[in-house]
DNA sequence: CCGTTCATGATACGTCTGTATCAGAAACGG
DNA sequence: CCGTTTCTGATACAGACGTATCATGAACGG
């Protein structure tokens, strides 16, 4: 039985195709044919790994959320010593749209998220669950920085968790929307992570 | 001359309706047929005050504008005295969507912003000062009451300000994506302005 | 009452969409 | 070489879209 390719690896392609398109065209851009066209193959094919554009669209959506979860864990890993400071650093820089591939990444996945907000679909098909993940994952940084003794002992973990979180969502949106560059949100994001850590701390960061 | 309507509240009206359908089923809803049945006026009559639809979607831009502004300014003014903090609290939390208004306003905003990231038709003939605007407000809130004591010294007006408005963005931004409701977001932002003003201060706000 | 304005209705055109169906070519394992 | 798999091509269809064009009715100022 002459079975080539991986069907998994074509999938990819083409879903990667239609992140591309999201992220440079819209979301509203990635027909069936465009992601064809700019998988660089036919409309067959494309319907012969997709039965239907919602399983293509899932499909790709959770591409996009692998590729978010494997780039807040690079950059964690990264940013040298396991500090609390450089996991908080690392992860909240790893959303901000401040290099090629996460400019890609938060403009494709705004497209979804507007999308679900409308599309009551996506949302049950998805779990939403990343952003809280995300909101644990600092909330327990900050807690253990807590212990140590390295951020105020009167702040609340949880508020300033969920407030870092969605502090870097506006800034990113902000720079989608060129209010700002990426640098000048990094500032921004940096400034209230040294307020929050001890000043001189995150100027050794990359 | 028979002139019985109004040509401006008609459009209003139209309008009004796409904002409507954008908040509730988002903007790719919105279609010429949609946006008349929503209005209970024929297609025809859309047709005959807006030739195009970018005409519509831009000047329902507009009054999304306006009524942003408009309740800015209320919520300036129905927190009492007049003071940086009370400025600050009343303009953040007219951004922040905890009723049905604020709730519809920012819905349709976030399909325009959404939009406009793709279309740069919308971006270019539609000035996106209003971010910036609101943030120039918060800047200088935050440097008189820094003069007047009320606030740190040493902390950045500028870039506290900034983080504040992405604070607040990001906040709509979940509560939206339905990871929380309006009144924990407005716990989250109230709990950074006691952080930032004096703690006992934000209490006797409503 | 008469003419202008406001508004509706039915209908149509061209285009794009997702989806489906035909046939057929190219490549590789056995 | 043969058969299965992979992939392409052309084409079609029904529906929705923005837009346009007909005719026609209703209301009101002079």
């Amino acid at each position: 039985m002459p079975k080539r390719v991986d069907h998994e690896v074509r999938r990819r392609q083409i879903g990667e195709a239609l992140l591309r398109i999201a992220s440079a065209r819209g979301l509203q851009s990635a027909t069936m044919r465009e992601v064809a066209a700019e998988a660089g193959v036919s409309l067959r094919l494309v319907q012969y790994y997709f039965h239907t554009k919602e399983e293509l669209l899932l499909t790709a959506l959770a591409y996009l959320g692998e590729r978010l979860s494997a780039r807040v864990e690079n950059r964690i890993r990264a940013h040298g010593p396991v500090s609390p400071r450089s996991v908080v650093y690392g992860t909240l820089t790893a959303i901000l749209p401040i290099d090629a591939e996460s400019l890609e990444l938060t403009r494709a996945y705004t497209g979804y998220y507007t999308l679900a907000l409308t599309d009551s679909d996506l949302a049950s098909r998805h779990g939403a669950t990343y952003p809280d993940k995300v909101e644990r994952l600092i909330a327990t940084q900050l807690r253990t920085a807590q212990e140590a003794g390295q951020i105020e002992p009167t702040i609340d973990p949880q508020a300033t968790a969920a407030g870092l979180l969605a502090l870097t969502n506006g800034l990113g949106s902000s720079v989608l929307g060129g209010q700002r560059d990426g640098q000048a949100a990094l500032a921004v994001l940096t400034y209230h992570l040294d307020r929050l850590f001890g000043h001189e701390a995150t100027k050794s960061a990359p």
